[in-house]
DNA sequence: GGGATATTTCGTTCCCGGGCGAAACGTGCA
DNA sequence: TGCACGTTTCGCCCGGGAACGAAATATCCC
């Protein structure tokens, strides 16, 4: 069937410790630039950059400059496959099932996306952004890539999401301090959900607003994944502020 | 989803030429000995044995012990995943597809297995011995594994597939000397054919039918693969000798 | 038991490839 | 234009592991 396919050469690319944490990281499909990369994998930037090209060269990534910025994303969903198929087996076994399911429904429940918010409280927090008038816009244009800032901006990735006056207010009344925000950066922008399939809100603003929920103990990080655990009063900061029911568990 | 699968480890596994023929050669569910694994790696013993062993460590082969023997296969239906997917990869894309697709072609069409002959070749010439009663017996019982003596022996392998006098005379008219068949191997054994899905001949019979063909220039094996090759006599041949209707392309 | 064969262990050699920091590019922003 | 930042190239060090042959071990057959 496979006649003399170079599998070792693709084992290789996977052998190392730091691509493969950069192959887990890019595994939902995301494209990110090589100096997060190098924070992920826990490497010096030159030898991130070192392992990127190597990727590339192998075919299981590919790139796309942005400015200054080269961001990296899976070469295709086959790639995708292979890491599944390895992370199947790379425990003896899935034996811990009960404990990576529950692992997997926390960041399908909520995870940041780089800097902001994802997952089910993500895209519930971006409907009620929309529902409140906070966010206008974003009608029919749906991206098939991400267009969020820290992602890599596909062509037609400009959906018109925009901040309202009124929804101004509102986040400052929330806590969010516009003059702070990242002044070389874009205020609005989205990300296409890969749980949910569906927008979240990213930009300086998405940040600012993640940042914000941190602050105020409504979410805080996992220790060992992406995955954000939401606090009781979180669960009623939500309903109180945004409207967002969120059912636990 | 994968949270901290230590994915490196298999990559590693994977990463080595010889280790990645082995798993290639056992890609099929196949048990096979170590020192065939050797060959089929194109290493030495001694270096094979230490590959095999890394492999069983890292839960991607099983051994189980048969005498002096020690089989490998798979250790499971995921592993044969991850190599596909790691095939379907790994040459830059499947798109030398036209030439691989004839070689898989030619793969299922007739090959050896270990030393006897599988594939259509292989199924048709059982079905030939049976219907020319030089074969009786093997019904019903199916051996979901392997039951040749070059395989492992599952429980229940020992199908009754019998030589009769007349097949011993009708093999010995086709050039087969029994006397000087292996005399410390069961002349008549099974496989079961992964590419048809169902028996072929094995045993040290099988092994001296394929020899024989071989001899008489019927059949050419392929340098780089298990594949077998059937000159235009050999088309001849199998008809006249065996009612064997061969299409050949 | 003795000879043959399958497999592993041991010891040695050797090379590939990962890691880092410093410095060189290249691009964007002021 | 000049500074800042993201990324890559270069040079160096170092460890792991893959290879082989020879000898040890285990098992089978006669």
């Amino acid at each position: 069937m496979h006649g003399d396919a170079d599998i070792a050469a693709i084992g290789a690319l996977v052998a190392d410790r730091g691509r493969a944490r950069i192959l887990l990281a890019l595994g939902d499909g995301r494209a990110l630039p090589a100096t997060v990369l190098a924070d992920e994998a826990g490497v010096a930037a030159s030898t991130a950059s070192a392992h990127l090209s190597r990727l590339v060269k192998g075919g299981l990534l590919t790139v796309e400059r942005q400015g200054r910025h080269r961001y990296f994303r899976l070469a295709g969903p086959e790639v995708g496959e292979l890491i599944e198929s390895l992370a199947r087996i790379s425990p003896p076994a899935p034996v811990r099932s009960l404990k990576q399911g529950s692992k997997a429904h926390a960041v399908r429940f909520a995870r940041t996306c780089y800097d902001h918010l994802a997952g089910m409280l993500g895209t519930k927090l971006m409907d009620a952004l929309l529902e409140r008038n906070v966010l206008t816009g974003g009608d029919g244009v749906f991206d098939p890539g991400c267009g969020g800032a820290d992602r890599l901006a596909a062509p037609g990735f400009d959906v018109d999401y925009r901040l309202t006056p009124a929804g101004v207010r509102d986040l400052e009344a929330f806590g969010i301090d516009f003059d702070s925000l990242a002044p070389r950066r874009p205020v609005v922008r989205y990300c296409v959900d890969w749980s949910e399939q569906r927008h979240h809100l990213a930009g300086s603003l998405g940040a600012a607003i993640a940042e914000r929920m941190i602050e105020l103990g409504w979410v805080r990080r996992a220790e060992r994944s992406r995955a954000l655990h939401v606090s009781d009063s979180g669960y009623v900061g939500l309903r109180e502020q945004f409207g967002i029911e969120l059912s636990p568990r």
